[in-house]
RNA sequence: CGGGAAAUGGCUCAAUUUGGUAGAGCACUUGGUUUGGGACCAAGGGGUUGCAGGUUCAAAUCCUGUUUUCCCGACCA
């Protein structure tokens, strides 16, 4: 591409909108143009990246023998209804209606779609395995998109999903995909880990998330330092911690005026957060369960709502708190409570501990578990870095992700609530096996860029660069350097290289901070020696110069690609 | 949805406290001097100050409502 005719921009400015390096990369370098919260134009830099990665994951998609489609997005919310996920998805799901009064939703992921296809061809078990794809947009009505491409309410995402006549035959459509989805992320070249997560408004039997690691993800990662234990924290097993042996002591009711707080309590009574167990009053449907755990740990909601079996727990209104407690928020405690006690495993194992004593600005000191009645003993709490890993007993460590993957073994979840059946080899009927995978592909544009920037800008790994190549010609009034510049730009060009050719009537200045802005990997610059024939060939992730002549910088430029 | 901040030429901001009819830098146009890391000089063009009301002789400025954006939280395959 000639930049002097053809749309090209960057913006010098800070980018004000935009909170996350890679958002301010992105626009700043004319990729994307944000029209509304969480909706973006994909302008042409942008999206001749986004064709590149396209590229990436469908020829590893198509590897694995699954056949690309394309779905509407526009669908009867009946389909959701149907399937019982109108409720799942609540307000997170767009809904419009047609001029007849009918209602629409956009959809936030297609899993009933694909199954409605699969009907079409699965009527015996001989009909299958197969696996659907397509790349198409996805909407869903986040509560607050942020940081640039990486969570928004419109975005482009690679969903596939595999049909199988039973478990065995998922396991190996799963694994296909799997594999292929380390394919893509090896050559695309992110920095990730895979791990367990929790299945959530999807459901089913299994779900591993592949996760880019960097610092502006919101989603933690538990690693393991020794072995490859890997799983997202919402459902990263506690190990149960061993504590020293105690002489119980008897509790005693002291007076803890205006600290109601773990904190608060800590620095007024000089004690450590780990003799103390907090009590918060949570709401699961329209029961109350008060849950402990100890003052330096993080309750959580997904395995507190996983134990209940309901589909999501909420901390108590204040009101409810005074009400069940009788007492201020901060004073609650197990001693005398009439609702259900859950108690974290680890509780089980202190000895004299604080809790709140139910009466506002009192709290019992030297509490133990012999002290109170509970009801259920459960792994209810996050883990936190160091504790011990569940596989091998080493110390566990915390990376940030973001979710560019996913994999999940849905099971007959679907296939069960929508009649999806074939007949199987012994004259039965029976429920389809299905596994679904997505794939986030602004994400991905959004954490290379955030696992690969300098000072300067983007740095794209090569593959997926808009362009491989920026030839800049210092002096765009100089014959000389035109024609040579336009010599090697055409040479690359005929033989399928994607170039980019500075001939704006800029300074040179400005044309290497646009050429680094938006990272383009390899610049060749005609300058001075244009005259001798001699170009000046540097990578962006490197600041060495080298002279090259024109054979040299194509010779160069094949092996770069090629790589 | 709770809490906070903001909205002024294309972009980043000033003028708002103390009401007097909008200004700078960047970008753009023209001319000139320049040309190896976001040049300089000169002359220009471009804004009914998010929107709607209200107060006032007079509103970017004060008041009310509303919309949008950003941040923190809640939420989130």
């Amino acid at each position: 591409m000639k930049l002097k005719e053809n749309f090209f921009y960057t913006i010098r400015e800070d980018i004000k909108d935009e909170e996350s390096n890679s958002g301010k990369l992105l626009v700043k370098s004319g990729m994307i143009k944000k029209t509304s919260n969480g909706v973006y134009m994909y302008m042409p830099l942008g999206f001749k990246t986004m064709e590149n990665i396209k590229a990436i994951i469908r020829k590893h998609i198509n590897k694995t023998g699954a056949s690309e489609l394309l779905m509407p997005n526009l669908l009867s919310e009946e389909i959701y209804i149907t399937s019982g996920r109108r409720d799942i998805f609540g307000s997170n799901m767009f809904t419009l209606k047609d001029r007849y009064n009918r209602s629409y939703s956009l959809g936030p992921t297609h899993e009933e779609l694909f199954l409605e296809a699969a009907k079409m061809k699965i009527k015996s078990y001989k009909d299958m395995p197969f696996n659907l794809y397509q790349i198409g947009n996805k909407y869903r009505d986040e509560t607050r998109p942020r940081y640039g491409l990486i969570r928004v309410r419109e975005f482009v995402m690679k969903d596939a999903y595999s049909f199988d006549k039973d478990l065995d035959g998922l396991d190996i459509s799963y694994q296909k995909m799997f594999d292929a989805y380390k394919d893509i992320f090896d050559e695309i070249g992110i920095d990730y880990k895979i791990v367990k997560a929790d299945t959530g408004a999807m459901g089913g039997l299994l779900s591993e998330e592949f996760q880019a690691v960097t610092d502006i993800g919101e989603d933690i990662l538990v690693l393991c330092n020794q072995c490859d234990y890997a799983s997202n924290i919402e459902v990263s097993n506690c190990v149960k911690i061993n504590r020293e042996e105690e002489t119980l002591l008897e509790k005693e009711l002291i007076e803890t005026k205006g600290h109601g707080t773990v904190e608060q309590l800590v620095s007024f009574l000089n004690i450590k957060p780990e003799k103390i167990v907090k009590t918060l009053i949570y709401k699961a449907k329209e029961e109350f369960y008060a849950c402990m755990l100890a003052g330096d740990r993080e309750i959580n909601e997904i395995k507190l709502s996983k134990l209940l079996n309901v589909p999501e727990v909420n901390l108590a209104e204040a009101e409810d708190v005074k009400r069940i407690t009788n007492a201020e928020i901060g004073f609650a405690g197990p001693i005398g409570l009439e609702i259900k006690i859950i108690i974290d495993q680890d509780v089980l194992e202190m000895k004299n501990f604080l809790v709140g004593a139910n009466k506002t600005d009192y709290h019992y000191i030297n509490t133990n578990i012999r002290d109170f009645h509970y009801d259920i003993v459960a792994d209810i709490k996050n883990v936190k870095e160091g504790d011990c890993c569940p596989n091998c007993g080493n110390s566990l460590v915390f990376k940030k992700g973001i979710e560019i993957g996913n994999t999940f073994k849905l099971g007959t979840k679907y296939s069960e609530s929508l009649g999806l059946q074939y007949l199987d080899s012994d004259n039965v009927l029976k429920p389809v096996v299905m596994g679904s995978y997505g794939i986030g592909l602004g994400r991905i544009l959004a954490s290379i860029i955030e696992q690969n920037n300098d000072e300067d800008g983007i740095i794209w790994p090569i593959i997926v660069a808009p362009y491989k190549v920026a030839i800049v010609i210092i002096n765009s009034k100089d014959e000389n350097q035109v024609k040579l510049a336009t010599d090697l730009y055409e040479k690359l060009e005929n033989i399928g290289i994607d170039v980019l050719l500075d001939d704006r009537d800029e300074r040179p200045g400005v044309k290497f901070k646009d050429m680094d802005l938006i990272g383009i990997p390899v610049r060749i610059t005609v300058g001075k020696k244009a005259e001798e024939g001699i170009f000046e060939w540097k990578l962006r992730s490197s600041k060495d110069i080298t002279e090259v002549t024109i054979e040299e910088a194509i010779t160069k430029v094949k092996e770069l690609v090629q790589e």
